[in-house]
DNA sequence: GAGCACTGC
């Protein structure tokens, strides 16, 4: 009873407010909207049937309209038919062959070339090549498969280079060859000139987003990223500016290389002159080989220093160890339930994988009993720290010098190992260096981890997976491998992204491994049975099986690809049918696509930005409402990754200075605009170094980003969205101090990406979504620990399943953002008053007159944006356009200051410190 | 109280 009277209670106290507009504001948008009648009617609203009976927006721009509609009414295998016909750059010039093969054969007189020759004959790849090059010349695709150390990566395209150069060719060659990754993009190529003692830009060019420097036209290789060649594709579908086309690593399954493997497909049988050779790893280079038609695949050997190798039962024997008993039975709970059936299910499959092997160990009596003892705990598949402490102990007191590689999953692993090693005491700073090494730490932007410990200390890296390929540490001789990773997948019957940990696959493990014997033989210790190593699999999931499909289904649809269905039936492995489906729909949310998989002029915008579709969309909107500084450091880090660090024990003070960064402002993303407004103060100011370290900050991620949103800007100024491509410029920026626009705007692009606070207690703040119900506020956001909210609602970009569902990422928005935000709110008349909602459960209730007037303005608003997209150009800030604008800013505004919001900025802002181009 | 890793004319 007493609960029910304090529930009530409560229940009164949050009795809903009922929103209602200012006179002032109800009467400027009542005006505004009255002039609009006359104003937009005939532009906006209406639509025209074109030739083919599609529905379009009415088009003025004769130049957008033409690339639109060409896109729209173009199919791939036109396109190619007509490419082909069209003369390319690699036209055959005697002169030039001339000129090349003397430039080539003068390289032989030189000493630094021949000493570099000698170097290279000694790789593996060298005694095939004779066999490499007959292949290539007999056939279209030939894959090539070899493992690390054989040289492939460096020589082959040199191979084909120096072939056709000294065959007179040089003219009509010009090799394209792509890397995952744009560090090895770069470096494969500095390499590369090296080699041929060239300077970068002769023979030898690398492009990757926003660097290049490129090879001559002719007789060159061109090393880049496989999301360039994928942009290439797109203005020159046959590849007419390339005789070869190679693509490394392709193994490694990303979505962009699965992508160009299909398309190339297409592109083989209209360009016959053009040859294709596809570079994997031996694991499965065969399947690469079968989806081309069962083309020819030359082996080449490795080379890397023995390893020997232990599994958990070995290292069970070297150090003393018990692994804790098993869980205690389960109680009434049901949250414990469920964990519980969990377990049991891992139980028994550990007994039905591991029971047969450990009797065999019995039988063969090589291992003592204590430790077959301690295998026949389930609890020896869970990952412990101890365990793995004391094995590096054992390692530092008993093998050689040489560095100590760990992998493990995630950051809380590397940091409690971290701690614990430092409380253990035993490591002391005299003969020890330990390296924590994750995406988000400090260290990954140092050049010391790279470096020889002097003599006499041993350096100990604990990573997660980024070093088994992203980071390469040469003196590495010992590896600690747990056999777990972190794998994001997207979960399509919950429809949410999640991030678990996993069994590594056989592939990562043998990579591992191949990290102790790089410069000498070294030594692999798996805290896994043997036993358990045969259920792994044998490579991970291939990308495009685990995250969500809306960028590549922009893609088809700019290719020209047809449906997408259709042609994702054509890759690979395609994905589930129910994964499309579920992309589908949220481009036609987004407007990006028709009800007929067609691409709207928003969808045509959204494809060609180097962005996630939403934040695509928000940086539209920046343009539109003149934001661009702050909204294209949101969108950028958003879409890339935002640059905040996570210090080892110095959290805290991390998570204080971004609280610092978001003024105030309950949002996360005002920290990341403010971080990177107050980065390019610093810079012009020449102490950004200083900056970053204050605010924990990776200077080399801000640099990257500044430098995106240029690459915005550029876009939007070419499409004409933007009056420069000075993203600072001040035609860009007359509203980018307005704080609460900015997070409308961000709210707009993010929508329907909302959350409504529900309770905050002890250890954070409970939300919740339609879709998903609770959900957790992640630690790193600065609303976690808020406890009073401005207001309820939260929209946020990135929401992940781990050990509950995280909101990453969230700003706490006001109720009449939500209505601007939101495209598709109903509005009912019930009891005499009016009910907003908003595709979403919670509902407002409004003011009568209130309400149709934010309606109108919705609509107003939403023709504006389909006419701008339609007609690329800037608002004219002199015009209804601007009144229509104005309107909207201010109905954002309102609330905003009541609510305790401060909007405005007195100290800092995007006019400070002007540098500004006015011309 | 916690984010494996990449990428884009």
């Amino acid at each position: 009873m007493y609960y029910r009277n304090k529930n009530k209670e409560r229940q009164k106290k949050k009795a809903p407010e009922v929103l209602k507009l200012s006179f002032n504001i109800q009467e400027s948008i009542k005006a505004m909207l009255n002039n609009a009648d006359k104003y937009y009617n005939p532009v906006f609203c209406r639509s025209f049937e074109s030739e083919q009976g599609n529905k379009y927006h009415q088009f003025h721009d004769t130049q957008f309209k033409r690339k639109f509609l060409e896109i729209i009414h173009g199919d791939i295998q036109q396109n190619l038919a007509k490419a082909i016909n069209v003369t390319s750059k690699l036209q055959r010039n005697s002169d030039i062959d001339r000129i090349l093969q003397n430039d080539y054969r003068e390289k032989h007189n030189q000493d630094a070339y021949n000493n570099m020759l000698k170097l290279r004959l000694k790789l593996p790849v060298y005694k095939k090549r004779s066999e490499i090059l007959q292949l290539v010349e007999d056939n279209q695709v030939v894959v090539i498969s070899g493992e690390t150390g054989c040289g492939k990566t460096t020589q082959v395209a040199q191979f084909i280079l120096d072939d056709e150069l000294e065959a007179g060719n040089g003219s009509v060659t010009r090799i394209i060859c792509t890397q995952p990754r744009r560090i090895s993009a770069i470096s494969v190529a500095e390499r590369v000139a090296m080699e041929r003692t060239e300077n970068l830009g002769n023979s030898v060019g690398y492009q990757i987003r926003l660097e290049k420097q490129l090879s001559r036209d002719h007789g060159s290789i061109l090393f880049c990223t496989t999301g360039i060649l994928l942009q290439i594709m797109k203005h020159d579908p046959a590849l007419k500016g390339f005789s070869h086309v190679i693509l490394d690593e392709i193994h490694e399954r990303t979505t962009e290389s699965d992508f160009v493997i299909t398309l190339l497909k297409q592109v083989i049988p209209k360009r016959l002159d053009l040859k294709v050779l596809l570079m994997s790893a031996t694991l499965n280079a065969e399947s690469f080989s079968k989806y081309y038609n069962n083309c020819p695949t030359i082996h080449i050997p490795g080379f890397t220093y023995p390893v020997q190798e232990f599994y958990l039962e070995d290292v069970l024997s070297f150090v003393n160890y018990k692994f804790p008993e098993a869980p205690p039975e389960p109680t009434g709970y049901r949250k414990h339930l469920k964990r519980y059936k969990e377990q049991q299910c891992k139980k028994e499959e550990f007994l039905d994988i591991l029971q047969p092997y450990i009797r065999q160990l019995m039988a063969e009596k090589k291992y003592e009993t204590h430790i077959i003892h301690q295998l026949w705990n389930p609890n020896s598949e869970n990952l412990s720290l101890e365990l793995i402490e004391k094995l590096v102990r054992y390692i530092c007191n008993t093998k050689a010098p040489g560095a100590i590689l760990i992998f493990l999953p995630g950051m809380i692993d590397i940091s409690n190992l971290n701690k614990m090693m430092l409380e253990s005491g035993c490591y002391s700073s005299h003969t020890y260096v330990i390296y924590p090494l994750h995406s988000r730490m400090p260290t990954v932007d140092q050049k010391l981890i790279f470096k020889e410990p002097p003599h006499g200390v041993r350096k100990i890296i604990i990573a997660t997976s980024i070093a088994e390929t992203s980071i390469t540490i040469e003196d590495v001789v010992y590896v600690i491998d747990c056999g777990k990773t972190k794998f994001g997948k997207f979960d399509v019957s919950k429809n949410i992204q999640t991030l678990e940990p996993e069994w590594v696959s056989l592939a990562n493990a043998k990579q591992r491994r191949g990290r102790a014997g790089r410069v000498k033989s070294g030594e692999c210790y798996h805290m896994y049975t043997k036993a358990r190593e045969m259920t792994f699999d044998h490579y991970p999931l291939p990308e495009m099986l685990r995250t969500r499909l809306e960028e590549v289904i922009l893609q088809i649809k700019t290719l020209q690809l047809g449906r997408v269905k259709e042609f994702l039936s054509t890759v690979m492995d395609p994905p589930d049918l129910k994964a499309i489906d579920l992309s589908l729909a949220l481009l036609e949310t987004l407007n990006a696509l028709d009800k007929d998989e067609n691409l709207t002029p928003l969808g045509y915008h959204l494809a060609h930005l180097p962005l996630d579709p939403r934040t695509g969309k928000m940086i539209l909107w920046g343009a539109l409402f003149s934001c661009v500084e702050p909204i294209f450091a949101i969108a950028a880090s958003l879409t890339f990754k935002d640059a905040f660090y996570c210090p080892l024990g110095q959290e805290e003070q991390a998570n204080k200075k971004k609280l610092e960064l978001s003024m105030g402002q309950y949002s996360d993303h005002i920290a990341l605009a403010e971080a990177l407004r107050r980065y390019e103060v610093a810079r012009r100011r020449g102490n950004a170094r200083q900056f970053c370290r204050e605010y924990f900050l990776s200077f080399n991620t801000l640099k990257l980003l500044s430098e995106m949103k240029a690459q915005f800007a550029q876009y939007l100024y070419e499409m004409r969205f933007l009056d420069s491509e000075n993203p600072s410029h001040i035609s860009s920026n007359r509203n980018s101090d307005n704080i609460a626009l900015i997070k409308a705007i961000v709210c707009a692009g993010l929508y329907p990406n909302i959350a409504v606070v529900r309770r905050v207690t002890k250890n954070g703040v409970v939300s919740w979504t339609p879709e998903d119900g609770s959900v957790r506020i992640h630690p790193s956001s600065v609303n976690n620990r808020v406890s009073n909210f401005p207001s309820r609602y939260l929209t946020y970009f990135t929401k992940q399943r781990s050990t509950a569902i995280f909101l990453h990422d969230t700003t706490c928005i006001s109720v009449p953002i939500l209505l601007f935000a939101g495209p598709n709110m109903s509005i009912k008349r019930e009891k005499g008053q009016y009910i907003i909602s908003i595709n979403f459960s919670e509902t407002i209730i409004c003011e009568e007159e209130s309400a149709e007037l934010i309606q109108e303005l919705q609509q107003a608003l939403n023709s504006l944006l389909e006419y701008k997209v339609t007609n690329p150009a800037t608002v004219s800030w002199s015009t209804f356009e601007v009144n229509l604008l104005n309107a909207i800013i201010e109905l954002v505004s309102q609330t905003d200051q009541e609510l305790g919001f401060d909007s405005t900025r007195e100290n800092a802002s995007y006019h400070e410190d002007s540098t500004y181009d006015i011309n």
